[in-house]
RNA sequence: GCGGGGGUUUCCGAGCCUGGUCAAAGGAGCAAGGCUUAGGACCUUGUCGCGUAGGCGUUCGUGGGUUCAAAUCCCACCUCCCGCACCA
């Protein structure tokens, strides 16, 4: 343990020294801009965020070993009411919350006093988190760090707010929340004691003509008013005659409390039980027709405006309130109601769906044998017909402008065309109670001057698919969840009254929120090294500056002039826009894809040139702790800082790469980062071992074969990092590599050859990027100069590989496979081994089967056959080439295409030669006497006659 | 409900897009042997079943289908996880 502390310190202070993480504009070298979404200063980071931020910069050192000009840097995220939240529950002397921030944050007692303060809680995590950011060994460029509530930044943000609002994509409005009238404040979802994820819904009013008033009805499906037959209330209940806005309106007596809520001018006028509506008739808004208003049981007054109207052929509760009625007209006497009135209605057909009838709403109510309007099976015949209506209803020819077209493409249209001719009209309210903590009911309220960015803007919606399709998705599969943000995302409240954050530059009672000041910071990192030390003051931050550095608008002199800064530094600071932007990489764990990453999108597009949108975003899975989801409540949280001091940062950065890649979750195992651990200190005395001892300079086919797979290991760990897939990157570094090293030492019997030591020059860079520290101390003792987080990422090279090499390791293997096969089947100690390898004969016909296989794809005999046929020699032999030929040509056919034009170009293998060459080998690891013909060796040992069964790449066998 | 990602051999986890080299990488665990004879060290081998000759049989959520050939392609179903807004 202390060995890898030991050389982590070491090795972090030296980088930090020799300053080479810290990136400058270099005209002549590629850029690289990685970065990573900064974290909330509320509490320290913690492993989850260790791993998102192990995969950017173990890309970040990739390419930098590639020779790119890398820029990783770092911020903190101080916005929003969080870390006030916080400091108030110190401050409150929550339990609870105390107790975790003294056992899991290990924050001390005079600190833990101090944190009623928030700033100073925010700026206690900050330092702390730096140094464990330092501690990890990630290679930032610490001179353009910052905070979100700095003046400066506070002065970005104006800008880009201000800049905004002026695209018209910042814009004032009203939004409904969940609402507690008590309390006085909007109820989210964690200050809930039931109706969790309940948000507000918005019904569609159909207003029906009454005398002077209206009956606005309320649903879900206005598509279906050209089925409606009747309208329901509940006769019990409590309704009012109410003066809304300029109309009058019959809606229950809670519904028009709901309104008042809703922007609505509310004058009751008169307060009446349901019964007193019912036989009365209204006028249908679509074409006057008179329908009557019926008692309904199942009407909730609790629900929307407490009246509905009635599709009986396409709502089963609405059938079988009707049905209901029909059957029992007695009910109908209690409100003089002739019951010829409610016989003669007829459900109206008007959705066709494939698989029903007129009458679907009938049918479903039969198929679940619902009873009557109060079965609780009501709800499944409901859901299960709405949704085959919804999907792949057509509305018939009875449904005037919108007949022939699928419901749920003419709903929008509908309502705009039903609200614009003054019959529909729209409210909101809750599908389910929602209580709050304090145990008080909720509402809607539609709470007015928000504001909001809107993202609802079809043309920026359009843009942002541009910037989505140009850029690149790690893992791919991640596109198509961009794609359905993108389409899905509405308005966002982007300001807050309380918490920290910028201000609104226009209205300044407004706090800028958390997820909407986060979107273009990576910007500032370009030019924050110049503001801090220059000593640029944020009053000469204006639009203006902003706008001449990201945009180039206006002229340097007069920017400059009217900003004293000086036109120097003004034109340096653009210069570094210049190069650093677009940002190259931006990676994060999957939840941020449906706010901040999408917002990240959007808000460059508004704000920048195209050449200055995203190229590429990485996205990964949320690490869980042994398996269950991390929290700190739950005591199941990790610090990352705990992590190091337990493992190590080599084998913290390792064990989360290895845990998993693309949208795989990972999982946090304490035992498996025991193992990572294990496995580097042994890497590292291995390192040592190769190091001290290579000597032998003789090289033969062993060492081309070595490095003829390095070339493989090189080819698939770069391609890999260059898709952000980690996992299989380093697998491949570290364990996938390490076993060619094990082979090689194993046929060579021996760690003493310096071929090993060059091969190990090439390994120990492929490993650099993810265990930094470990890679830098065995590199400092490989005669090398410099650090390897600068030295040159190896090169893929062609010339290296040597597949003949590749195949007669290969050939050992399976000999030596096949061999141990045998004896464990037949249980025999072999004191002697019989290798038989195939005839001249054999290869040549082997050579045409694949041949053809290649050319056509298969190979069947008869062709193969005629082949044969045509070379004289194999002609003599016939009836044995004919045999060989079918046993071979079912294998060849199952080879892939691949391995046959490898072995095709291979050509005819020496296989007696190879397995001689390696006989000492052999006699060792069978611990028997090794002997080796060609098949037809007249002077062969071959007792049981098993040198006829050779056949290429497959050398016969026989063993006693 | 809408959207996204999954279900692989004891476990973790590749493979699936581009069907054959897949009884299926790699790691862990377990077992045996070696080395050392102290080690959470190292090296080999085995780890679905059967097998006295390198083989055979049965597997990749379930049920169908396409194909000479399917973990991989198509259809249906079952099932698990995640996100859904003013909250970071």
């Amino acid at each position: 343990m202390e060995l890898l502390h030991r050389i982590e310190a070491k090795w972090q202070k030296a980088w930090e020294k020799a300053k080479i993480f810290e990136a400058d504009p270099n005209p002549n070298q590629k850029k690289c801009f990685v970065t990573f979404p900064y974290s909330y200063a509320n509490g320290p980071v913690h492993v989850g965020h260790a791993f998102t931020a192990t995969r950017v910069d173990a890309y970040a050192r990739f390419k930098r070993m590639q020779g790119h000009n890398v820029l990783f840097p770092w911020a903190w995220h101080w916005t929003g009411q969080t870390i006030v939240g916080a400091s108030e529950r110190v401050k409150l002397g929550d339990k609870q919350f105390i107790r975790a921030l003294r056992e899991i944050d290990g924050v001390l007692e005079e600190e833990l006093k101090k944190f009623v303060d928030p700033v100073y809680m925010a700026s206690y995590y900050t330092n702390e988190n730096r140094r464990t950011i330092h501690q990890a060994g990630f290679s930032v460029d610490w001179r353009r760090e910052f905070y979100t509530t700095m003046p400066a930044f506070n002065k970005f943000i104006e800008w880009q707010y201000k800049r905004l609002r002026e695209k018209g994509y910042v814009i004032k409005g009203t939004h409904p929340v969940v609402w507690c009238p008590r309390c006085e404040s909007p109820t989210g979802d964690h200050d809930r004691q039931e109706g969790e994820g309940v948000t507000p819904e918005e019904y569609t009013l159909i207003k029906f003509r009454y005398e002077d008033t209206y009956l606005p009805a309320a649903t879900f499906r206005p598509e279906t008013i050209y089925g409606v037959t009747n309208i329901w209330v509940n006769p019990d209940a409590n309704y009012v005659e109410a003066e809304v806005d300029s109309e009058k309106w019959i809606i229950s007596e809670t519904s028009s409390n709901k309104l008042k809520e809703q922007k609505r001018k509310i004058v009751i006028i008169r307060c009446f039980k349901g019964k007193k509506l019912i036989g009365k008739s209204v006028a249908s808004p679509i074409d006057g027709e008179p329908l009557p208003i019926l008692p309904a049981i199942f009407v909730n007054v609790g629900n929307a405006t407490g009246v509905v109207y009635s599709v009986p052929a396409h709502a089963p509760v609405d059938w079988l309130a009707l049905r209901d009625l029909q059957r029992y007209p007695a009910i109908l006497e209690k409100y003089s109601i002739d019951p010829t009135l409610v016989k003669n209605i007829r459900p109206i057909p008007m959705i066709h769906i494939e698989g029903f009838g007129q009458f679907p709403a009938i049918e479903v109510v039969e198929q679940l044998d619902v009873k009557d309007q109060c079965d609780p099976k009501v709800e499944k015949a409901t859901k299960r017909l709405y949704k085959k209506e919804f999907h792949s209803g057509i509305l018939k020819e009875n449904c005037g402008n919108y007949t022939g077209r699928l419901v749920h493409d003419v709903k929008t249209d509908i309502v705009n065309d039903f609200k614009e001719r003054n019959i529909a009209d729209i409210m909101f309210d809750l599908p389910q109670p929602v209580i709050d903590k304090s145990l008080h009911q909720c509402i809607v309220k539609v709470l007015e001057g928000q504001w909001f960015i809107k993202y609802s803007d079809s043309k920026w919606k359009r843009k942002t698919k541009d910037a989505l399709n140009q850029s690149t998705i790690y893992p791919e599969t991640a596109a198509s969840w961009f794609l359905s943000v993108i389409d899905w995302l509405r308005d966002k409240p982007c300001t807050r009254k309380s918490g920290l954050g910028t201000r609104l530059p226009w209205n300044r009672e407004w706090i800028i929120e958390t997820l909407s000041d986060s979107t273009i910071y990576m910007a500032f990192y370009t030019i924050n090294k110049y503001i801090d030390q220059r000593g640029i003051e944020p009053s000469q931050l204006t639009p203006e500056v902003f706008d001449y550095i990201f945009s180039g608008k206006g002229s340097l002199r007069t920017v400059a002039n009217k900003s004293k800064i000086s036109n120097q530094l003004l034109k340096t600071m653009r210069d570094e826009f210049l190069y650093w932007y677009p940002v190259d990489m931006r990676n994060s764990a999957k939840e941020l894809i449906p706010n901040h990453l999408t917002f990240f999108l959007f808000q460059h597009v508004a704000l920048f040139a195209a050449e200055h949108w995203p190229k590429t975003i990485g996205v990964n899975g949320m690490l869980t702790i042994e398996g269950k989801k991390m929290g700190k409540s739950k005591g199941n949280f990790v610090t990352l800082r705990n992590a190091i001091e337990e493992y190590g940062a080599d084998s913290t950065r390792c064990a989360l790469l290895l845990g998993a890649e693309g949208m795989n979750d990972p999982d946090w195992r304490s035992e498996n980062v025991q193992d990572v651990k294990n496995k580097l200190e042994s890497f590292y005395r291995l390192a040592k071992i190769i190091i001290n001892k290579a000597k032998d300079e003789k090289t033969g086919q062993l060492e081309d074969w070595l490095f003829s797979v390095l070339q493989n290991r090189v080819k698939v760990v770069t391609e890999n990092m260059e898709m952000l897939k980690t996992r299989t990157a380093l697998e491949n570094a570290f364990f996938e590599t390490w076993n060619d090293f094990r082979w090689y030492t194993r046929r060579k019997a021996s760690m003493e050859t310096s071929a090993l030591l060059k091969a190990f020059n090439i390994w120990i860079r492929l490993l650099a990027p993810f265990a930094p520290h470990v890679c830098e101390e065995i590199w400092s003792k490989m005669n090398t100069k410099g650090f390897i987080s600068l030295a040159k990422w190896p090169k893929y090279d062609r010339k290296k590989v040597n597949p003949i090499a590749e195949e007669n390791e290969i050939l050992i293997k399976s000999v030596l496979d096949d061999t141990s096969n045998i004896i464990r089947a037949t249980k025999i100690k072999p004191k002697k081994v019989c290798y038989f390898t195939a005839a001249q004969w054999k290869w040549e016909i082997y050579q045409k089967a694949l041949k053809i296989s290649i050319e056509k794809g298969t190979v069947d005999k008869s062709y193969l056959m005629a082949e044969i046929f045509r070379d004289e020699k194999l002609k003599k032999q016939a009836e044995k080439a004919a045999k060989f030929a079918s046993n071979i040509i079912e294998k060849i056919n199952q080879m892939g295409r691949t391995r046959k034009t490898t072995l095709m170009m291979v050509g005819k293998l020496d296989e007696a030669m190879v397995l001689t060459n390696a006989k000492k080998f052999l006699e060792q690891e069978l611990n028997a006497e090794i002997q080796i013909y060609i098949e037809d060796n007249p002077h062969r040992y071959d007792p049981k006659n098993r040198g006829k069964l050779a056949k290429p790449f497959k050398p016969a066998i026989y063993i006693e």
